[in-house]
DNA sequence: GTCTATACCGTGATAGAC
DNA sequence: GTCTATCACGGTATAGAC
């Protein structure tokens, strides 16, 4: 969070958010804002046109991050269930580098407009997921004892809640790499041995 | 959400906390409240000192029924990965039968004393799990190749996230067993088949 | 136990000077 | 691009009648 002499919409972003996060949507006000970017409240509606705006530009850019996942070749050639591991890892590093958005995304409620378009596009990511499960499942490589819309939910829900302890001071880029790897394998092989 | 002529303490706590849920606890004003309850703003002070205390009320339900697991048989007596399996079905459980109660507990940011507090009793029932995955991998019982940290995490993630999507109205009890064998399955024998 | 009326403050947002 | 001053509104909470 470092204080700038000047703000763009972008680099005003970066500070909101990380607010947004510690404080939630609803709990962060304009005051809270100005504060923390050292300018006065109404330098702030300058730059954008109110703090729900904030909340748009924000989700906005984790959103293009997780859809972004989906067009790559390994998430569109192959089998299903190599295609899902390759979907999963990549959420996760997406979700770890772009965690400030990712996380203000993921805690949306639906209290107004854009809260409600974020969780529209957030389950339209979800039911492409879910798809490719299925797909695996029916391929035999997933196993059939388990409803697959809920090991949908219960693998995103693993992933997800990544956002509630990481922090990417701690370890770099190889910590980052440990921790998908350690969801892919939780998630595929489980915690037991043999 | 039922209307009631008068209300208790307890009562009116249970109507709070589906608006809190649904709103935030940040998002939801005295108005908000008075309207689901049917009574005026005023009157709820004649319960509750504030705002906050049905938060306090809210979240001690949650954390009483969590706490609870920890002392069953099956969670104190036997082999540490059998304790561990218990711990997690149970958890499950509890957390589909107390479902708005350990919602919000989940969803506090630590924006006041009653948030900070319960974000600690919280640490301190996944600290104690975190013991049991410990035991059971020093055991041989768990997979070396994670540490048992993340593995913790990962896991309450998985069992958390249920509040995100569970509804108790679809299913019943035969669900909700289903849901917790599906989370117990993908945690500790993962989603491969073989 | 519930109501109406109201105190008092913090909120998001705007006007206009520099 | 930032500021001070201000607005109208909605927030939590209280007083006092019934």
């Amino acid at each position: 969070m470092v204080k700038r002499d000047t703000y763009t919409p972008e680099s005003l972003l970066a500070v909101a958010v990380e607010v947004f996060n510690e404080r939630g949507y609803d709990g962060t006000s304009m005051e809270h804002l100005s504060r923390a970017a050292g300018i006065s409240k109404s330098s702030i509606y300058h730059h954008v046109r109110g703090k729900e705006e904030l909340l748009r530009l924000a989700i906005s850019r984790a959103l293009d991050g997780l859809f972004g996942i989906l067009e790559e070749p390994a998430a569109v050639r192959g089998r299903a269930v190599d295609r899902l591991e390759h979907v999963t890892r990549r959420t996760a590093e997406v979700l770890m580098a772009e965690l400030p958005y990712v996380t203000l995304l993921l805690r949306v409620r639906g209290n107004t407009d854009t809260e409600r378009w974020a969780m529209a596009r957030r389950r339209e990511f979800d039911q492409q997921v879910a798809a490719l499960l299925k797909q695996a499942a029916a391929d035999g490589d997933l196993r059939a004892d388990m409803d697959m819309r809920l090991a949908t939910r219960l693998l995103f829900g693993m992933i997800n809640s990544i956002v509630e302890w990481y922090r990417p001071e701690a370890g770099g880029a190889a910590h980052r790499e440990q921790v998908a790897d350690a969801v892919v394998r939780m998630a595929f092989a489980g915690l037991r041995t043999g």
